[in-house]
RNA sequence: GUGGUUGUAGCUCAGUUGGUUAGAGCGCUGGAUUGUGGUUCCAGAGGUCGCCGGUUCGAACCCGGUCUUCCACCCCA
């Protein structure tokens, strides 16, 4: 007996089923994207090493899949580094390519490598899988799919309020209501740091006031002492963490406590005209709140900053985000383009639309009528009538072997066909063929010659 | 990367203080039913108990390692 086979940890197969499902949801975010001026791309699975590498901040490189040199890599590396037995400085002489990561870092890398064939304006979305060397949980895998959509080359407010739009038209059009978009700057966070004096802490500063939903106040404050925050700087900000109300209301409170801050007022004024927008043209079903404690991980952020959040109803956390980023192409030599853009997170959102059964019923693109094989001679008839109705547009196949009929009948059922035809001995005699309802079992008999149609009780 | 958790038939799970030949339901195959599926009845196949090693007269059960699963951190979609 072979070995039983298995897949890496954090990967998977998908079955029809699940990817009818998934290809819906890609199809429907697809269309959106279509819709509002975005134009697909797409980039290689690995990139070269020093495109990814340091990207990330330090967590992130220890999560990138490195590639393996091929050849006699190991004979090339000199006998200092090899004989230090050091995975850090041994693994940049043997690994020169890289697994992609996300898709933000290689779309700045194509933006800069095709500047000169890009019109900007430049709408892109990007629909493929990363890779990451992640320990893998519920809804985090090491291979998952990334949908993204960003704007270089604008720097208008009217972008990121396009972005929300975009966000209300997808979820609308997936029947996902009671989403959430939460919005913040970064020159707001900036400002605070600036305002409270813990200018220096500013990354300390968001990563713990970002999990204030989660781990609570006290335990946010806890944390930013032990990341060496002074307690007077904690103590002043300390009227941000429970910040209720409106956006008006919070902005009102903000314009307030920056008013010391020329960079926290601009962040304000950014996205009070985001909101302003937003609520001009209206949202469909999602809102939109004004998040101060939202800070999100990724450093590039210069901006605005979004995050998703499920309906309440369900046990999952933010389903997309994005941002925008005024340096992202410079890593790459490329100055002042500025970019936004937001990301879909697919896994997420398709364990949101099973639990809550929204995915449509019909999405089914499996056969939809089986021709029953009753032998050599009525089979060859019947493959003639199945490339008629294929012709017509069905989803028709022949059973392959003239097996029993149960067992044809079985196979039908298993795989949901609404509609068997059994053209068998007496029938071709009598060049007829019957048409039979799997759900009813109600059955009609044809004529050869009738045109190719099912009768009314079908679909 | 840290700490914990899980693994028995295709699937969901039983399995006594370590004791002969490891079970059930569902599913699968065949038959009752040579041209009619879902229901029913009967029969059958299918397992190196994740893997490697150790303790023991004897291990699915105890111990160690490893892989996997899920969870909490870290981080993130």
């Amino acid at each position: 007996m072979a070995q039983k086979p298995s897949i890496p940890k954090g990967t998977r197969d998908f079955s029809p089923a699940a990817l009818t499902k998934r290809n819906y949801l890609f199809n429907t975010i697809k269309k959106n994207f279509e819709r509002f001026g975005f134009q697909p791309i797409e980039t290689p699975s690995f990139e070269n090493s020093g495109t990814l590498l340091g990207k990330y901040g330090e967590e992130g490189d220890r999560l990138i899949f490195k590639i393996l040199n091929s050849g006699d890599f190991i004979s090339k590396v000199d006998d200092l580094t090899y004989t230090a037995k050091n995975s850090n400085s041994l693994a940049p002489k043997i690994t020169e390519k890289a697994l992609r990561y996300d898709l933000t870092v290689p779309f700045a890398r194509y933006v800069v490598m095709h500047q000169n064939e890009i019109d900007f304006p430049f709408k892109r979305y990007q629909i493929q899988p990363v890779w990451r060397a992640d320990r893998p949980q519920k809804g985090r895998f090491r291979e998952f799919y990334q949908c993204d959509a960003d704007v270089v080359g604008a720097n208008s407010p009217l972008q990121e309020a396009e972005l929300v739009l975009l966000y209300d038209a997808v979820f609308t059009d997936l029947g996902l209501t009671g989403t959430c978009i939460k919005i913040n700057n970064r020159k707001i966070l900036s400002g605070i740091s600036e305002v409270i004096g813990a200018q220096e802490h500013l990354m300390a500063f968001t990563v713990a006031l970002d999990k204030l939903d989660k781990i609570g106040e006290e335990a946010v404050k806890h944390e930013m002492l032990a990341k060496g925050i002074p307690e007077s700087a904690v103590e002043k900000a300390a009227p941000l963490f429970n910040l209720k109300g409106s956006n008006t209301k919070k902005l009102e409170i903000l314009k307030d406590f920056l008013s010391t801050s020329a960079l926290g007022i601009e962040g304000v004024h950014e996205v009070e005209t985001i909101i302003h927008l937003t609520e001009t043209v209206g949202l469909q079903t999602t809102a939109l709140q004004l998040e101060v404690t939202l800070a999100r991980g990724l450093n590039y952020y210069t901006g605005a900053i979004f995050e998703v959040s499920a309906p309440e109803k369900v046990q999952m956390g933010s389903i997309g985000g994005g941002g925008r980023y005024d340096d992202l192409t410079g890593i790459f030599g490329l100055n002042d383009v500025s970019g936004v853009g937001i990301s879909f997170g697919l896994d997420r959102i398709y364990l949101v639309l099973e639990e809550l059964k929204l995915f449509p019923e019909h999405l089914d693109t499996s056969l939809q009528i089986l021709f029953l094989n009753f032998g050599e001679k009525e089979s060859l008839a019947a493959l003639k009538l199945v490339n008629r109705y294929r012709a017509a547009g069905f989803r028709a196949d022949l059973y392959p072997t003239a097996a029993k009929m149960q067992k044809q009948m079985k196979y039908a059922n298993k795989r949901n066909v609404p509609v068997v035809i059994l053209l068998g001995t007496q029938e071709l005699e009598a060049e007829q063929y019957i048409i039979k309802n799997m759900s009813s079992g109600e059955q009609s008999v044809k004529s050869m010659d009738d045109p190719i149609q099912l009768p009314k009780w079908e679909f």
